[in-house]
RNA sequence: GGACGAUUAGCUCAGUUGGGAGAGCACUUGCUUGACGUGCAGGGGGUCACAGGUUCGAGUCCUGUAUCGUCCACCA
């Protein structure tokens, strides 16, 4: 048993306690193989940098599900691991390689493939570091990683088993590439903006006459690789030209008209130019009408050799100087402001240029209906946490488009399939090609997201019926947050549906954001970013986790204030002070007593009744992730009920001559405090860990010890009682501050009921009265003019002649009688109203009733002395 | 163009099946009370955005409006 320090220093309260919690394998699942499983996996956090705050919100509220289910009995197992995060990672070690002016293409695939690997290694380290320091009882004999041996495997099957299936197709087609990465995007790694733009007019000269044809566009660069002009079949205005040319402005080349209903009649000039290896519209038409898709750019957004002139200009340059040259031909009508929205890379920012390209898709229709068709069945539907984001879940699945898989990267998984060198034959498989010397492959990777889709069962070791899959899959609760639901919690749903026949977890809590103090999101460019490691060291990491926890609602935003993070320092400050009061007052030998064979006192009645309310509360709220309100609920106890009123009341006996008092008194508040420092356990591992080692009579760990339950025989009536004493000693508080006496001085009075009989106290009352008041009890009603006051059932009277300020005494009273007045209106009106009286549940009725005979009680009191003072 | 969220005390936010408006911080008065001044005791401060409706009863449910924010959407 240790001694608890003098003082809250949370670096050396935390300091040590996770290697020893990771020493004696507490996180390690699997040890009490007869407790139910519970299973979470941790969103793998990229590879690329330093934690942020956002990951300490998600890993928090993770670690506050598994430290509570731990608790609860359950055998849990919470899966670590990081994602390989292709794009970004590869960004990061290409600008670190030329830092050192390497280039990826000068050393090759696999020279580079060896500094990404090493670039992994370094950040995973730093990430576990991290993750050490905010606590996370994670299972580090289960740690994977996205691109590790087995996962790979795991990938591969997927591949080849979707493509043997039909759901997997290698397509040309018009995808998002980004000009900067130069590799495909998926759809939903597109961030759409609105930007100010130019809608261009430009006179396409008709051949052989002399007129000419208008038409706008918002992307003058790809005219190299218009392939016709396009006019709704009913329009009037140019029947006459279907079939025939007119003269593209860019490069003076024959373009055919063509009637299509796809043009809009009303919009723009009615004509449209038409560039199908650009434009995702364009390609359509282009498919149905059999015609030519003309790549005009190169992937680096360079213009390309059929641009003539303007071959090697960048895509923008291009369109400045085409204008300006139709300009001076005279076939510009006139350029208008134009705000549309223009779609943007997720890594580079830099604007996407639709390009028709060779990439391989996954077909989505019907993966996302069997998710769709499950959802609408409650045993197998995965639960969201609010629920309204299973509209936004499910809306975004009935809308679906195939998924680009395919990324011209070097960092990811291998796409396994190969390419015949003579008759272009493809081979996919899971192996290479027997006679693989006739084969290339392909030289593609896969989107990042592909592989963070298996996640939650790969890591249990599927495509092989482990132990692991076997027991601890489907997982129970994911968490994350609202912004990647698409990206991953869609497309966990359906590969899991597909490959499991399974939901991947069975709950989701969905988070927001931690933004900043006035609310904008933490960004690099805007420096607003706060280091989690900043915070823990100036305030360590329970008083973090305590902002997090008791601050954020499921799927809202929250903000970063630092004086919240404070205010639960000094939370934690309460409950170190509190622990160490407990202790001093503990005898050397103590041995606690079981509470129920115990002859309780009226305020460790009060007590227990109070933590029972308390825990009744906060255990259906915590299992449905309202971690605030059960946060909030157990500070209140804590705080209100435990420290200022009970540790206070319990100094009568422990400072009294009563040992056997005291002795029921010392184990009440030990037993207690042990309990309250298990339920906070969750939110604040580090301060509940080092309390539990200095508590006598514990073993093993905080972190691994039980839930506590409510206790036996507390009633309502009892805890009544004691309510009545604390209405009386707040009251003598007010009447000290009323009268100017400092809150030492001693006072003598007698408490009555409504009758005006005076109330008996017993010992232990009157110890308390003594001790919280200074009050010493009369025997008989003195003459003279006295104080007095309402209580909660009864009232207070001070006889003090010489302090009794009438006027004072006359304003109070009014004050008290006009608040009652308003409460018994309110009362008599529920009451007298027979709707409510035949309508309202009858326990409301019978509380009503119960208040306004109180309130009746009171004011008759009020009155009375009302009259007295005349 | 759709969908969703927010609007409650000076600030940041809670408020779980509808039943007397809460917290933290800020403000204010008093206090070396044998755990804590990072504290203790007392106090002030809100027409719950607005307008209707349902109900015996609405911050809470319904309809609409306003403002702010987010997501989705190929109109050249």
């Amino acid at each position: 048993m240790k001694e608890l320090n003098t003082k809250y220093e949370h670096k050396k309260i935390e300091a040590g306690k996770y290697q020893q919690w990771l020493d004696a394998g507490y996180f390690k699942a699997g040890i009490h193989p007869d407790r139910i499983p519970f299973t979470l996996v941790i969103p793998p956090p990229n590879v690329t940098g330093a934690l942020h705050l956002g990951h300490a919100l998600d890993n928090t509220l993770e670690d506050m599900v598994c430290r509570y289910k731990r608790l609860r009995g359950y055998d849990v197992l919470w899966v670590p691991g990081m994602d390989h995060a292709g794009i970004a990672t590869q960004a990061k070690v290409d600008a670190l390689l030329k830092e050192q002016g390497i280039s990826r293409f000068d050393i090759g695939r696999e020279a580079f493939l060896e500094h990404a690997w090493a670039w992994k290694h370094e950040y995973a380290q730093r990430i576990r570091e991290q993750w050490a320091k905010l606590g996370l009882s994670v299972d580090y004999t289960r740690e994977r990683f996205t691109l590790d041996e087995g996962l790979n495997e795991a990938v591969r099957k997927v591949f080849v088993d979707l493509y043997n299936e039909g759901l997997i197709y290698q397509g040309e087609r018009i995808i998002n590439w980004d000009v900067q990465a130069k590799t495909a995007l998926s759809n939903i790694e597109v961030i759409h903006k609105e930007i100010e733009g130019s809608f261009y007019y430009f006179r396409y000269p008709v051949v052989g006459e002399d007129r000419q044809l208008l038409v706008a566009t918002t992307r003058p660069e790809t005219m190299f690789g218009d392939v016709c002009v396009v006019v709704n079949p009913n329009d009037e205005r140019y029947q006459d030209l279907i079939g025939k040319y007119v003269i593209n402005p860019a490069n003076d080349q024959p373009l055919v008209v063509i009637a299509d209903e796809y043009v809009e009649l009303g919009f723009g000039t009615g004509a449209m130019k038409c560039t199908p290896a650009h434009d995702p519209n364009d390609f359509a038409l282009a498919e149905k009408h059999h015609l030519d898709k003309i790549l005009c750019m190169h992937p680096d957004g360079t213009m390309n050799e059929i641009c003539g002139k303007y071959e090697g200009m960048d895509r923008f340059a291009c369109r400045e100087a085409l204008v300006e040259d139709i300009k001076a031909k005279g076939l510009c009508e006139k350029i208008e402001k134009h705000v549309h929205p223009v779609g943007h890379s997720e890594r580079t920012d830099t604007i996407i240029e639709p390009y028709l390209s060779k990439q391989w898709f996954v077909k989505m229709k019907p993966l996302a209906q069997d998710v769709l068709d499950h959802q609408a069945d409650p045993k197998s539907k995965i639960d969201f946490f609010p629920s309204r984001f299973e509209h936004i879940f499910a809306q975004w699945l009935e809308n679906i488009e195939d998924w680009c898989i395919s990324r011209q990267l070097w960092w990811g998984h291998r796409i396994p399939a190969w390419y015949h060198k003579q008759t272009g034959e493809i081979y996919v498989g899971m192996d290479e090609p027997k006679d693989i010397e006739n084969y290339i492959q392909d030289e593609d990777v896969l989107d990042t997201w592909f592989s963070s889709a298996l996640w939650p069962f790969t890591t249990l070791g599927w495509p092989e019926k482990t132990a692991d899959y076997q027991r601890y899959y489907p997982t129970d609760t994911m968490v994350t947050g609202y912004d990647i639901i698409f990206f991953w919690v869609a497309r966990m749903a359906f590969q899991a549906r597909h490959f499991t026949k399974d939901r991947p977890f069975k709950e989701v809590l969905i988070h927001g954001l931690i933004r900043d103090e006035k609310g904008r999101k933490m960004s690099k460019s805007l420096g607003n970013g706060v280091d989690p490691l900043d915070v823990i060291d100036k305030y360590g990491v329970d008083a973090l986790r305590f902002f997090i926890t008791t601050n954020s609602t499921p799927g809202q935003d929250m903000r970063y204030i630092e004086e919240k993070v404070e205010a639960a320092w000094n939370f934690l400050n309460k409950i170190f002070n509190a622990a160490r009061f407990v202790l001093i007052n503990l005898p050397k030998d103590f041995k606690p007593l079981p509470i129920s064979n115990l002859k309780l006192a009226k305020a460790d009645k009060w007590i227990l009744y109070r933590f029972n309310e308390m825990l009744a509360n906060i255990t259906p709220n915590l299992d449905k992730y309202e971690f605030a309100l059960a946060g909030n609920a157990v500070k209140q106890f804590v705080w209100d009920e435990f420290c200022s009123w009970y540790i206070d009341l319990s100094k009568a006996t422990l400072y009294g001559k009563d040992e056997e008092a005291k002795a029921v008194t010392c184990s009440v508040l030990y037993t207690l405090l042990k309990d309250i420092v298990k339920i906070l356990h969750p939110y604040v591992p580090f301060i509940t860990e080092e309390i539990w080692s200095c508590l006598p009579e514990t073993d093993g760990a905080c972190c691994i010890s039980s839930w506590p339950v409510s206790y036996p025989d507390t009633s309502k009536k009892e805890a009544d009682q004691m309510d009545r004493m604390i209405s009386l000693i707040t009251t003598l508080r007010e009447i000290k501050v009323d009268y100017n006496l400092k809150p030492g001085s001693a006072l003598s009075g007698y408490v009555s009921d409504e009758n005006d009989r005076m109330i008996p106290f017993d010992h232990e009352e009157t110890l308390i009265l003594e001790r919280m008041s200074k009050l010493s009890l009369l025997s008989n009603k003195p003459q003279g003019e006295p104080i007095v006051r309402v209580i909660l059932g009864g009232f207070i009277v001070i006889p003090a002649d010489e302090l009794v300020d009438l006027k004072q005494e006359r304003a109070k009273l009014n004050e008290q009688k006009e608040a009652l007045e308003k409460e018994l209106k309110r009362s008599e009106a529920m009451l007298n109203n027979q709707s409510f009286l035949s309508k309202a549940p009858e326990a409301k009725i019978a509380e009503e009733k119960e208040k306004a005979e109180t309130y009746k009680q009171q004011y008759a009191l009020v009155l009375e002395q009302i009259e007295k003072l005349g």
